[in-house]
DNA sequence: CCGCCCCTGTTTACGCCTAAACTGAATGAG
DNA sequence: CTCATTCAGTTTAGGCGTAAACAGGGGCGG
């Protein structure tokens, strides 16, 4: 057997490798990659966002971002705006019909997901990651 | 507030994210990427084993092991020996003295990381987790 | 007004990763 | 024995992601 922390990393890498491809095979029904999908649900609630704070929301370099919007805009899903030195992105009629249908379905697929543990078990488990992510804030 | 389901799902990628970038980090003083140091682990640990075994414990795919292989066999970190129609693959030297540094380096690592729960917490953490994967492999 | 810095976005090189097509060796059915 | 299948490994196209260099507009001190 492993000692403990190496033990519960592999098993949360195992956890969230699992559940990133079911979102992910889910998400073809939509035509959207995992990282599409999250900027889509990301601009449709937050429509006019910039793309440097979409990539801070997103935890990904602003580098990344550009990338995937210039894909997102060749579907025409959205749009930039220029205004000022920055982009307002926002959904096109068309990106709004893909948020309105692939955002439900995917919360859908992570209540089925979590549906293994109760509510009880869910709190507790977001609780044990708000302490641990705490720690992690906190040391440097 | 968000709903259950997805606030969880939430949390779990900014820890993950975030302890992987931890990880990476650290791992820089041995010049070696996570996944490449996946594969050093794995091969130090199971000394023969296939590429296509270790495809299989690493998550990832036959393809993407070959080039991983070829980077660290340039590397003169380890070597393919074919035999049969698989390549049993072992470390030399050079990558036993990174695997017997790197190894309790990121043992080390992880220990601080997870230090903000108690022995009892990360064991409640493992058995929700465990709890979690189950319900995932039953479920088709 | 001018020059400087800063901030946003873009580009590029490179590694990770997958899916899918391909190579070739081992196996085994007829 | 021979042909087909199977299985390990390799290759390729393409998306994701980073770091680092670059472009240029805005704002500010002098």
């Amino acid at each position: 057997m492993q000692r403990g922390p190496v033990a519960t990393w592999m098993r949360l890498v195992r956890v969230f490798h699992h559940v990133e491809g079911r979102e992910t095979v889910a998400l073809r029904a939509h035509d959207l990659s995992l990282a599409q999908f999250d900027v889509i649900a990301q601009v449709g609630r937050d429509e006019g966002i910039t793309q440097q704070v979409l990539a801070d929301r997103l935890l990904v370099t602003k580098g990344n971002i550009c990338q995937l919007l210039d894909r997102l805009a060749d579907r025409g899903l959205l749009v930039r705006q220029p205004e000022g030195r920055a982009n307002r992105i926002v959904l096109t009629p068309a990106g709004r019909a893909v948020y309105a249908e692939a955002v439900p379905a995917q919360e859908a697929q992570l209540a089925a997901i979590f549906s293994p543990l109760s509510t009880d078990e869910q709190a507790q488990l977001r609780a044990l990651l708000r302490k641990l992510e705490h720690g992690l804030d906190v040391r440097d």
